[in-house]
DNA sequence: TTTTGTTGATTGACCAGTCAATAAAAAATA
DNA sequence: TATTTTTTATTGACTGGTCAATCAACAAAA
């Protein structure tokens, strides 16, 4: 009974199959078989059309990363100011749909398997890369370079600090506090002051 | 040829050798007879010390945790000053002994593997609530107890980032910066400044 | 009849954990 | 002291199970 054109919706289904049974696993030890069945399909198909599980994998981290870039590229439409800008990268970074346990638990994952996988690991620096460059966006407008980089790097080591620190916690994550806190560092770094005495 | 009081030593073997071979491949996916193998040993005899696999796993957690509060202690005992004391808990973390691929790519496999293991979990959580602690410690001194919280809070976050993001690059870690990263933003949050306009 | 979609069955590798057997030191017994 | 027994150390060989990957075969659309 082939209906034709399935592919794209196989291969989504199987990448969202694949999001789904990391973040219940909270590993990549996932099975092929688990993955194409929650996909509604036998694993010869998911062989079938990614070839390899490494394959599979890296399409879902690509995946994630594409949706992350999506949301990153909505977001900083929407802000004015150079400060607006800082302040939507980070918030992006803990909106409902990147701050979940399932996706939290898929990039841990993915970052511990980037220590053997080199495409993975090239993956993520992209990744590292555009969070940098997408501060610095707003930062450079406020900041000497020098100063900028470092916020940058700042930022960025905190966000992805509450990642792994969010994963060691149950029940919902909590947004709202991570950003309070990112913001804090940002408003005391980044606004005019004088020292006292 | 059973000289005895081997246990000991062996479990230390066996401990040392899950270490090095998790840093070398990067995760906790390592063979039982992987690790006998580097501690020179049959890969019975790992399970007759240690029964099971996640045994030895946790023993080699407790042993990374063990190591790193020594460290700690040592550390804190020649801090004179509160200000002093945050800057050795931080110093620490990214201590020679602490901050190698080896032990990095350890402790990053672990935090995966806690999603899954419930008691590896809970050893995670005594390390969070320890580094807490120990930056409270100091910075209790300097500020009032909810803002100490937050430059707690935001702190491990940066360590722990720092310690993720270091796992993406190759090559020796580069302590020095990371450390300047933290400082510089202690600096900013703990020194009195007052408002322009 | 070629292309696209799909699966059940199978293969081959790998690996955690078990077990029976061996050997030497220490303790108990004669 | 000489012996038997127990305890500690150690391994090779094996088992049962899991899983990625392959393949031949079937079905429907073009």
């Amino acid at each position: 009974m082939p209906k034709l054109g399935m592919e794209p919706l196989r291969r989504r289904a199987l990448i969202d199959a694949t999001i789904s049974a990391i973040g219940e696993r909270g590993s990549l030890d996932v099975t092929m078989s688990e993955i194409a069945g929650r996909a509604g399909v036998s694993s010869a198909l998911a062989h079938h059309y990614f070839g390899a599980k490494d394959e599979l994998l890296l399409a879902t981290m690509r995946h994630l990363l594409a949706e992350l870039g999506a949301d990153m590229k909505r977001a900083l439409r929407s802000a004015e100011t150079p400060r607006a800008r800082v302040s939507a990268v980070v918030a992006v970074n803990f909106s409902a749909d990147q701050f979940k346990p399932q996706t939290i638990a898929a990039w841990l994952a993915f970052y511990v398997e980037a220590q053997r996988s080199m495409a993975l690991r090239r993956l993520l620096r992209v990744y590292a890369r555009r969070l940098h460059s997408n501060l610095m966006n707003g930062l450079t407008a406020i900041l000497p370079r020098g100063e900028a980089d470092k916020v940058a790097e700042t930022t960025a080591a905190m966000i992805d600090g509450l990642y792994i620190r969010r994963a060691l916690k149950d029940g919902v994550p909590d947004a709202a506090t991570a950003i309070a806190l990112v913001e804090d560092y940002l408003h005391t770094r980044l606004n005019p002051k004088k020292t006292m005495k």
